[in-house]
RNA sequence: GCGGAUGUGGCGGAAUUGGUAGACGCGCUAGACUUAGGAUCUAGUGCCGCAAGGCGUGGGGGUUCGACUCCCUCCAUCCGCACCA
């Protein structure tokens, strides 16, 4: 019987979905191990062969390590709420849930179809109102907590008001908005109406009116990462800076903690990079300058504040709050104007133009703090609002941009540290000795930070600051298919509802878009409102709100009294292997982490990280292919022959090419277009053209993972993937080399059989040449495993099958093994093999094969010799010989006086067990 | 501009600690079996050369008995961030 891998596949599947072999329950006597893939937002499109790839590794190793006895938690489910659904809504009317229901039904069956080990009853979606309950009860802790600094750690908001009762908010060190100092008399007077508005600075998440990403098309705010360079990430629509009243989470609280977090895990040292990058903290200080006829001060960070004496203007950003206060009447229209032009120019345009210098003189001057001298006050957009405090003393002479500025409007450069030539640009490096600098002259800049710092603090100019690059998220959506907020409006101010009252499910709606004036969806909902009346929340939560937390829900996803039990997250803890892709890396990536440290604070996790090793699997590109069409005409030339005719190159759909050559009939029938195409072939053949390009329809590139089960098989199909190459690689897909690992599985049947296709296994002792094999195997393969490496890990299999073709043996004690090691990669088949081979249990549950040394010891060594380090032969020799002894045979060998002849032997190194090396 | 990654045959890639460069696979060449081959098997396959041999891991330089691996420098490609004070 040949290798009928349909046949197989079906049949395993149905076996262990019925006998739910891969259900996961606690076991305390077992250590467990948590397996976890970025779950997939189920688009219309299904899965094509890239998706897979991560999830292919990450089984692999899931089952690797069970057959070790580690209890695997390995779930899936679907990350299910999201624009396109809701898009496809607004076009055709039908509700969101059906088509994510239905596109689910397709990503379920695909991935039903490769065969993986998931356990589908810990199933989540984040649109379920079952699961949302949850993210809707963790956004009301958010609310009910602040961030003590004191302690570093999220507090309950009502410690924090018996605080304000107590003593104000003087002795407080809070994560919080702009607050006035107030004391206990002051909290007390307070209406009820105030003391909220004092406590919304405070809460983790908060309503707060300020600049937010407005992206019109798709009618709704975005978060940071959601936008990249003006554009949305999702439907890449321009995005413009708008005031706006919004839901944030305050992240920035967490910087510091997401920062140092950072340190205890295994992640790729450039993934961890981009995450600092993000936070991006910077230690310098704040200065205050006080304005000239004003009692108002302006507040700068700089990271340099060595460098004060050489501050010779101060410039604010346009959107700065005091602009409107400070301008002199004399140039109040001029400012006004470059404000407003500022604001016009769209986020794009303004980086665009990073290479022009505009700003203009507002009339005022501040003092500056040490030389009481007058330094001219501007405005220019080169500062931004979003970053320190959106105002910035400039030192033209050791910043290079306040140098552009500084010569286009004529402005004075005073040198403050050695080390550069202002004459030709700023000098930035932190290199040198500060000069025209007063107290600090001749210090290096490390100690005139230091000392500066020290000046400013004593004369209550200025501090220490540490400052993050990180914002806020802003939290609220102006959208339909997303988690509602479980808030309600009295007085028009926020409250959450009681958890009682959870989940509040999304209300039908008649449209999927804005109402008339402007309000989001929800505002359509009949009757939105809580049963005493009060006015829902119309915002909904975006995409990272279910994402956040989905990896604590698997571990006790019917729970319906806790978002996770004690029992299961204390044996379950934290996920140990994460695979998914790089392009979360600002969003999910550090939303979920401070997700996750928010609730080890309030006591419902156990681990501080979420996610302890994490891999990111590298893109799989498409390889494209191309036929060239002589402009003009209807005829294809074959790609050598191209040159000589004037072509065009068109993509050609790379299912209907094969090896790089074109399936004629198959593309006259492709487009109608091409019914009478005509073609000049070489050697009989339609050669193609190809390129490696992103995988995408437009391309027509896209390879189906379902048509490679049907003709390769699953098994075929989840070698074939690892063995593309590295996991974290980007690497293209070419279906051509997928005959490679096919033809590996086709042998290993083979070798179970005998000529008429009969099962055939024999009982014979193993050779010790058999044995070494095996078990050199087991150890690469092992190895192999733990490092990711599964690529060399199927280089491993198909070298021992050589070698077992080579000695004829199909013994039952080197196969039996043979066929364990290989089940995570390949199930089926070796389940199959594994029941024929008289196997009750499932191999699944097979014990992971354990290699002994003693097998493996070499008793001869090939020496290779080389000659100034020249491989030049080899060399058997036993492997007890001592230096001396290897050198002396060598030497005496006949091979080495051709190599030799009448040269002098300079010196011989000999690395034994490795390589002798003979210099003449 | 800054940060990170990568660069090895016609192609995907291997070489884990400085020790045989090109494992394994695709493709290609030749042959065997076969009614047939898009099945299977055997042999070959980095480049130049009839050979002896020479050259060879993006380029140049260095350290070393020995460098894909370490150091310096330059180049190319990809990714991230981007007026971050």
């Amino acid at each position: 019987m040949d290798y009928n891998f349909i046949d197989i596949e079906q049949k395993w599947q149905r076996h262990w979905d019925e006998k739910k072999i891969y259900k996961t329950k606690i076991d305390p006597s077992k250590p467990k191990y948590y397996v976890l893939d970025m779950f997939p937002y189920p688009s219309g499109a299904g899965l094509h062969v890239g998706h897979p790839l991560g999830y292919i590794a990450s089984d692999i190793y899931s089952r690797y390590k069970r057959q070790q006895g580690f209890n695997v938690l390995h779930p899936m489910g679907y990350d299910a709420f999201g624009l396109p659904a809701e898009q496809y809504a607004i076009q055709t009317g039908q509700h969101p849930a059906i088509t994510t229901e239905n596109n689910i039904k397709r990503y379920r069956e695909q991935l039903d179809k490769i065969g993986f080990s998931f356990d589908w009853d810990r199933e989540v979606r984040t649109c379920d109102p079952k699961y949302y309950k949850w993210t809707q009860w963790t956004f009301i802790q958010l609310f009910n907590h602040y961030y003590n600094n004191k302690t570093q750690k999220a507090e309950p908001i009502k410690d924090l008001m018996s605080k304000f009762e107590r003593s104000g908010n003087i002795d407080i060190d809070a994560a919080s908005g702009p607050v006035q100092e107030f004391t206990a008399v002051g909290w007390r007077k307070m209406s009820d109406k105030e003391k909220q508005q004092t406590l919304m600075n405070y809460r983790l998440a908060y309503l707060a009116e300020t600049m937010v990403n407005w992206c019109p098309k798709l009618g709704t705010v975005l978060a940071n990462d959601e936008v990249k360079e003006g554009f949305s990430v999702r439907g890449g629509f321009p995005v413009e800076k708008k005031k706006m009243n919004q839901w944030f989470l305050r992240v920035t609280a967490y910087a510091q903690r997401l920062l140092d977090g950072l340190e205890e895990i295994e992640w790729s040292e450039s993934l961890k990079e981009v995450q600092r990058n993000w936070i991006g903290k910077s230690e310098g200080a704040t200065i205050f300058f006080n304005i000239k006829n004003s009692e108002k001060a302006i507040e700068v960070f700089t990271t340099r504040p060595d460098t004060i004496f050489g501050a010779t203007f101060m410039v604010l950003a346009p959107e700065h709050e005091l602009l409107k206060e400070i301008c002199t009447p004399e140039y109040a229209e001029k400012a006004e104007l470059y404000i407003k032009d500022s604001f016009k120019r769209s986020e794009r345009e303004r980086m665009a133009e990073t290479k022009t210098v505009t700003g203009q003189f507002t009339g005022a001057y501040c003092q500056h703090p040490f030389t009481k001298e007058p330094l001219p006050i501007f405005v220019a957009d080169y500062v931004l609002a979003g970053y320190g405090t959106g105002a910035i003393m400039a030192v033209p002479a050791h910043d290079s941009r306040d140098y552009a500025f500084a010569k286009t409007f004529e402005l004075p450069i005073v040198e403050v540290v050695t080390g550069g030539d202002i004459e030709k640009g700023s000098y930035d490096a932190k290199d040198g000795t500060l000069i025209n600098s007063d107290f600090i002259n001749d210090m290096d800049v490390r100690s005139a930070i230091k000392a500066v710092i020290k000046r400013l603090e004593s004369t209550q100019s200025g501090k220490r600051m540490i400052n993050f690059r990180l914002r806020d998220a802003i939290f609220s959506r102006q959208r339909y298919w997303g988690e509602p907020f479980p808030v309600y409006y009295k007085d028009g101010i926020p409250y959450v509802l009681d958890e009682k009252e959870l989940p509040l499910e999304l209300p039908p709606v008649d449209k999927y878009l804005p109402t008339e004036t402007g309000e989001p969806p929800l505002a359509r909902a009949k009757n939105w409102k809580t049963k005493d009346g009060y006015q829902l929340d119309c915002n909904t939560m975006p995409g990272f709100a279910g994402s956040s937390a989905y990896y604590i829900r698997y571990m006790d996803p019917h729970n319906n009294n806790e978002l996770v039990s004690k029992k299961a997250v204390e044996y379950w803890r934290n996920v140990d292997f994460y695979v998914g892709g790089a392009e979360h890396a600002t969003g999910h990536l550090i939303y979920s982490r401070f997700w996750n440290k928010f609730l080890f604070d309030i006591g419902v996790v156990v681990e501080q990280e979420p996610f302890k090793k994490l891999v990111n699997q590298g893109m799989i590109q498409g390889r494209s292919n191309f036929v060239y069409r002589v402009k003009g005409t209807n005829k294809f030339v074959s790609y050598n022959l191209r040159k000589k005719y004037d072509t065009m190159p068109i993509h050609v759909d790379v299912n209907i090419v094969d090896n790089d050559i074109l399936d004629i009939e198959a593309f006259k029938k492709w487009n109608p277009e091409y019914k009478n195409a005509e073609f000049i072939l070489e050697d009989g053949k339609y050669i193609c053209g190809w390129d490696v390009e992103k995988m995408s329809k437009s391309y027509h590139n896209v390879v189906n993972p379902d048509d490679l089960i049907q003709n390769y098989g699953a098994d075929t199909l989840r070698l074939y993937e690892m063995f593309l190459g590295p996991i974290e690689q980007a690497k293209p897909w070419d279906t051509n080399g997928i005959e490679g690992v096919f033809r590996f599985l086709k042998r290993f049947w083979r070798l179970f059989h005998d000529d008429k296709g009969e099962f055939k296994v024999t009982n014979e002792q193993a050779t010790e040449e058999e044995l070494k094999a095996l078990h050199k195997t087991i150890k690469k393969v092992s190895e192999d495993i733990e490092r990711f490496a599964f690529n060399t890990a199927i280089s491993a299999f198909m070298t021992l099958l050589n070698k077992l073709y080579e000695l004829k043996c199909n013994k039952k004690d080197i196969l039996q093994p043979l066929v364990a090691l290989l089940s995570p990669f390949a199930p089926h088949i070796t389940e199959e093999l594994w029941q024929k081979l008289g196997n009750k249990d499932s191999i699944v549950l097979a014990e992971y094969p354990a290699y002994d040394e003693k097998f493996i010891v070499e008793d001869l060594i090939t020496y290779p010799v080389s000659f100034n380090g020249k491989m030049r032969f080899k060399m058997e020799l036993s492997a007890g010989l001592s230096a001396d002894e290897i050198e002396q045979k060598v030497l005496e060998a006949e091979e080495s006086q051709k190599w030799i002849k009448d040269k002098k032997i300079k010196k011989v190194i000999v690395v034994p067990g490795k390589i002798v090396n003979v210099v003449v």
